[in-house]
Parts: C-alpha cells; sequence; structure tokens
DNA sequence: TATTAACATGAATCCAACG
DNA sequence: ACGTTGGATTCATGTTAAT
C-alpha cells in the first residue's frame, strides 16, 4: 500500500479548479505534488490568413489566450507560472513543458533560471504534420517537451524498465515518433467544429506517465484545456488534478473524464504498431558520401547518368535531356510511365555494377 | 558570372582566422556574410573560478547561486557573440546554430532577443547514438538546430525545391535523420585520438548548404573546430571563413582543406524553382495569335470566358459578371482568394480540352 | 455491402516582383 | 517606400460520399 500523506490527504485530487493557474497553484500545499505536466500557450504570432494550394483556409489558433504583446510580457507570465509549479512540487518531483519554437527556447531558459534540472529534452515526431504550404521553411513536423526534475538533487521517477518494453526491448531516445490527435479522439464541441485548437494525443501523454510516474502519483496540470493529461491519468491509475480558465473546455473535460474507466493490468500492455520499412531518399547517398555529386550511375542498357548534389539525376539519350529523381530520369529513358529507380541504377565499385538499392539497405541496417 | 562587392574583395576567404571569435567578426566588414554556422561551447567549466561581481568568492555550497551565475555568464558570452555575428552578416542573411538541452535554450532566447527571426527549429536526430549506460534518463538522441533570418524582413535563402529532391519529392521536414560522425570521417590526431570531441557529419552540413546558400556565398564558422564546414563549403562552390583559437584543431582542420577538391560547376546544379523561369503575360498568347479575341476559355467547373483584345477576360457566373486577368476571373468564378489562371483554363483544340499553360510553356522554350 | 474516390484538416511566426 | 498583381504552393490520415 501506498501511504497518504496528511498533505495528500487535503488535495482537490481529480478535479478540475477554476481559474489563473498561478492563483490555483498558489493555493495548493506546498510540495504536494509528484508531477506536472504544462501546455503552456506557445505565443504564435500569426500575420495574415494562411491558405492551402487548393485554396482552402487553415484554421489557425487566434485564441486570445495565445497573445502576448512582447516577449518580456511572456517571460515575465512563464517565470511566474513555473515558480509557483515549483513550490507545489514535491523535492522529488518533476515537471513536463511542451512547446514549439516560438516559446520553447524561452521556458528551457526560465527553467533553468528558476533552479529546475533539465533531464532530457524530447522530441515528439509528427508522423502526420501539416505541410507548409508555401515552400518557405522546412515543414513544422515536431514540438519539443522538457523534462526537468525539481533540482539537481532530486530522486526523480524514470521507469527505464517500463519504456524500453515500449520500446520492443531498446532504450526509449529522446524522439517519440507519434501521429497528432484526429479522428475520434479530436474532441467536438455542440457544432461539430474541434473543442480545442491543440488537443495533444493520449498517446504522448501515456507515455510521459508510463515513463515518469508511478500508480497513485499525483499529476497536475496547470493548462488542462479538454483533459487529455487527466484523462490518461486516469485510465493509468494516477491521480489528477487539472487547473483550466475557460468555462467551454471545463465542460468537455468533464465529459471526457466521466467516460473514461482505469485500466487493468492487463490492458496495460501495449501492443507496439509494427515498424514498416523505412523510407530512405536517395538524396541521402548524396550528403552521406556514399555516392558523390558527378559520379556515374548506369542503367541495364548501358545509358549514364551523373548524380547532382541534391540527388537528383542528369541523364540524355535519343530521346533527349532528362532530369528528376532517380525514378523519373529511368522512367524517362525507358519511356516507361514509371521506373523503380533503386533497382535500376547501378555504380561502378572496383570496376564492376552494384545496384545502388546496396546502399540503401547499407543505411536500412543501421537504422 | 557573379559579382565581386568591394566588401567582399576584402574579406579573408577560404582561410582560419585565428584567435577570439567575437574580436575576430568585429574586425570583419559590416554586412558582408550570407550565412553563418555555429557550434559554440556549452561546458565553459566555469564553476572552477568563479567570482561574484564583488570579488568574493563562490561557495561551493551554494549550488543555486552557482549555477544562475554560471548561467549569467554563459549567457554573457552568448550574447556578445550573437551581437558581432549579426554585424557581420549580409541584411538578407541567416544563421544556423547548434547545440543540446544545456546550452540551446539559451542560445535561442538570446537569438530572439538579440533580433534574430526564428525560421526553424531543426532536430537532428542520430541514428546511431551513444546509449544511457546507466539507464537514468532516455538516450540523448538529438540535437538541436536554430536557423534564424538576420531579422523578421529579412528574405533569406531557402532551396525548397533542391531540398525536396534531396527527400525523394517530399518536402523536407524539420527532423533530420543522420548518422554521427564515425569511421572515416572522423579525424584523428597524431596519437589516433579523436581529433576533436564533437566533430559534426559532413552530411549535416551538405544539407544545410545546399538548403539554404547558394553557391558563392560566403560561409562564416566562428568555431570552427576541425573544418566541417570549410570542407563542406568548399566541396560545394561556396566561400568560407573559419575561426578558431586552438592551434592544434586548426592544423589538422588546414591539412583537412587541402585535401578536399571542390565539385564541377555542373554537378553542383541544383533543381530550380518555377518561378526562376520568365514571366510570360497572359496577353501575348493574344498578341502573338496563339488566342484569338473572343475566343472562348472554359473552367474546371464549366464556367465560360470570352478573350479580350488586351489579353483580359471576361465571364458571369451566379455570382455575377466578371472582367480582369485570368487569376482574377477565375478566383471571382471561384470566390477563391487566388487563382492560378494559368492552369485553370482550359481552351478548345480539335474539340479537345488544352491548358492555357499548354502555350505558355510553348512561348517559354522558344526563349 | 464492399470498394473507391472525393473531401477535410492539423500549434504556421508561409510571396515576390513590378510599377 | 508602398500598393498592386501575378501566380506558386501540400502530406498523412481519417471521414464521407459515390459506385
Amino acid at each position: 500500500m501506498r501511504k497518504t500523506s496528511t498533505q495528500a490527504a487535503k488535495l482537490p485530487l481529480n478535479t478540475i479548479l477554476q481559474g489563473d493557474c498561478i492563483a490555483q497553484m498558489n493555493a495548493l500545499p506546498e510540495g504536494s505534488v509528484d508531477l506536472i505536466f504544462a501546455d503552456p500557450p506557445y505565443n504564435l504570432q500569426l500575420k495574415g490568413d494562411l491558405h492551402r494550394p487548393d485554396n482552402s483556409k487553415v484554421d489557425a489558433v487566434d485564441d486570445a489566450w495565445d497573445q502576448f504583446s512582447s516577449f518580456a510580457v511572456y517571460d515575465k507570465f512563464t517565470r511566474e507560472w513555473l515558480k509557483a509549479a515549483r513550490r507545489v512540487l514535491k523535492p522529488d518531483g518533476a515537471i513536463w513543458v511542451i512547446g514549439s519554437y516560438h516559446n520553447i527556447f524561452r521556458v528551457g531558459a526560465a527553467l533553468q533560471d528558476a533552479g529546475y534540472w533539465i533531464l532530457n529534452d524530447v522530441i515528439w515526431r509528427k508522423s502526420n504534420p501539416m505541410p507548409n504550404f508555401r515552400g518557405k521553411r522546412l515543414t513544422n513536423a515536431h514540438e519539443t517537451m522538457i523534462w526537468a526534475s525539481k533540482s539537481e538533487k532530486a530522486k526523480y521517477t524514470f521507469n527505464y524498465e517500463a519504456l524500453k518494453a515500449l520500446n520492443e526491448d531498446v532504450q526509449m531516445r529522446s524522439d517519440w515518433v507519434l501521429p497528432i490527435c484526429t479522428g475520434h479522439e479530436r474532441l467536438k464541441d455542440a457544432k461539430g467544429a474541434k473543442a480545442h485548437p491543440t488537443q495533444k494525443p493520449e498517446s504522448l501523454l501515456h507515455r510521459v506517465l508510463i515513463g515518469t510516474t508511478k500508480p497513485g502519483d499525483v499529476v497536475l496540470d496547470p493548462f488542462f484545456g479538454t483533459g487529455t493529461t487527466g484523462a490518461v491519468a486516469k485510465m493509468l491509475g494516477r491521480n489528477f488534478i487539472g487547473i483550466e480558465r475557460e468555462d467551454a473546455y471545463i465542460e468537455v473535460a468533464r465529459a471526457r473524464l466521466a467516460r473514461v474507466r482505469k485500466l487493468d493490468e492487463a490492458d496495460l500492455q501495449v501492443t507496439q504498431p509494427k515498424r514498416s520499412q523505412p523510407r530512405v531518399p536517395f538524396g541521402q547517398l548524396v550528403e552521406r558520401g556514399m555516392l558523390r555529386p558527378g559520379e556515374k550511375l548506369y542503367s541495364p542498357r548501358g545509358d549514364v547518368a551523373k548524380v547532382r548534389a541534391d540527388g537528383t539525376l542528369a541523364a540524355s539519350n535519343a530521346r533527349g535531356d532528362h532530369h528528376g529523381s532517380i525514378h523519373q530520369v529511368g522512367a524517362a529513358l525507358e519511356g516507361a510511365p514509371s521506373c523503380n529507380g533503386w533497382t535500376y541504377w547501378t555504380f561502378r565499385r572496383e570496376g564492376k555494377p552494384v545496384p545502388i538499392d546496396y546502399l540503401r539497405q547499407q543505411i536500412r541496417s543501421e537504422l
């Protein structure tokens, strides 16, 4: 049995507190919480509208709670809630904060300044991010989480074996590939619109709570939103405390939590999705020096193509000049609708032809 | 030919400057560099000789102050070199900084405070990281890079199509999977030990330079180390300037650079954007008689527009009467914010619909 | 009912050249 | 400098409509 301290008994466990998170945290007893998961406003600074190439409009995060007039204002807010959070943490407690490049550097610096001790930064690699529609930057395909203990000396909880088991018996890495929250999991309001613009997937919280809490622990979420943290905590037999300002979110969260059932031990066995063969872009052979720009590739019928610095090929034959991917140039040379460039092209090693697919296998074996 | 400005002529191109990077950057002409790649140190090892502002010695017991003070020293260093770096950047220049959770949050916040404009944070996901031997944390399997322009308004270089080509025709994401630097690429000193503790892989710099520089650009690396930035820059036909303090690293870097050969111009060619093709006014199709005034164009949904002698269109549908450019009328018919008239409209040739873009291609091929 | 195609959408600091 | 206009730009996944 787990001992329940006198303080913990006074905690408003498994409820949602309405109001400002700083005030609400300050009203909680000091040193009473095992883990905090925080998804604060990111302070996005969006200018005009954005449209997809099909002219549909992107539903942007333009809510009032994400508006800050300057970095200074955002920093002040961040430092204040981090201070209040640190007070309610047990001495061996820890915190997770999630963010994007808009805010995460300021949050990370504030964490360090406040005396937290960073344990890892963890990258949530989204398997299905929104593309960059205008082609002006890299696809923003990840978010960053910082995992930190209350102090350098804290004996934080880390379930190494559990995470290893979740990861096909190899150590869990600092980058997690998980899909964004869509489909039935995505909560809708009465009108069928998304109830919250930034609902996090339960899979993310599942991994966080399995990895860094024990059953019965108290998990506090000061930016509760629609209650993903609470739902997963309840499911996994942890206690939660949520703090949220907006009526609409609280209402959705309450209904959600009422539907959640605590899982039996047996149900906690998570089935891992099978890993499909990772896609290896041909360009990576060039970047990694396995093939050099200018090097020649040969087709089965003796055509020659030159590799370029961006991983495209250039070749010519009676049909004309061709430029493009290994597949496109192969198809063009053959006059075929398509072509598998990996098996079509060979390079010369010690005078002998070697299929480029050999190099792809080499990369895959490293992954 | 690429124009060489007077300032650029005075730059110490393709050399290594020895000394403190701040002093050396301040000695370079203002606004003279296209790109900076920086891998700053993060273990400054200040704890040994730390003094408070009043010159009293730091009590080792006072951990919190020690930590804060050491952050303050690191921040001061960071803000100073970032300021010097920003001065030497051209107005449309950009910077990359790489780091880990020990320092990257402080660097990111300092970048924003200095007026840089973050474009992406990029995760270098290591395919072969060092495991966490003690099993006390997650395997630290990535490093973070920040890509930022000199200012919000800067027209930074981004070779979207080249990076897309490198990634098998899918737009490049913010997470890059690349192996760490090992094997033959890892430079050794006379005793066979690794010459530099954090040598970066050339594949990483390849992607950075292909993606965010043009041939002939000036790339500055203020923490040159063993010269990975210089080696890849030379290979890819970019100019470099390296700054390094340590004799030993400079020596290794010089020998390394001497071995590098620049690739042929043809192999440095990279997939070009459509925008780089000459602009063809629609009116030219009419002037050339490829389309006649009064001829009918058809929209995908069957609306009809008539070509007028000045190259404008006139059409009407339920939304009303419309007159203007091919783009404007297309957008008006669709009720869309914009429309690419070239791909929207078709004309009839031998009874079959042909996109008007076909005629544009015909003109372009004559140029 | 089964299969296929069309449609919808996600934390986004998302244009450039010309007059 | 500033306003106007041409015209370029998307990936994975889940849901709904159509065949």
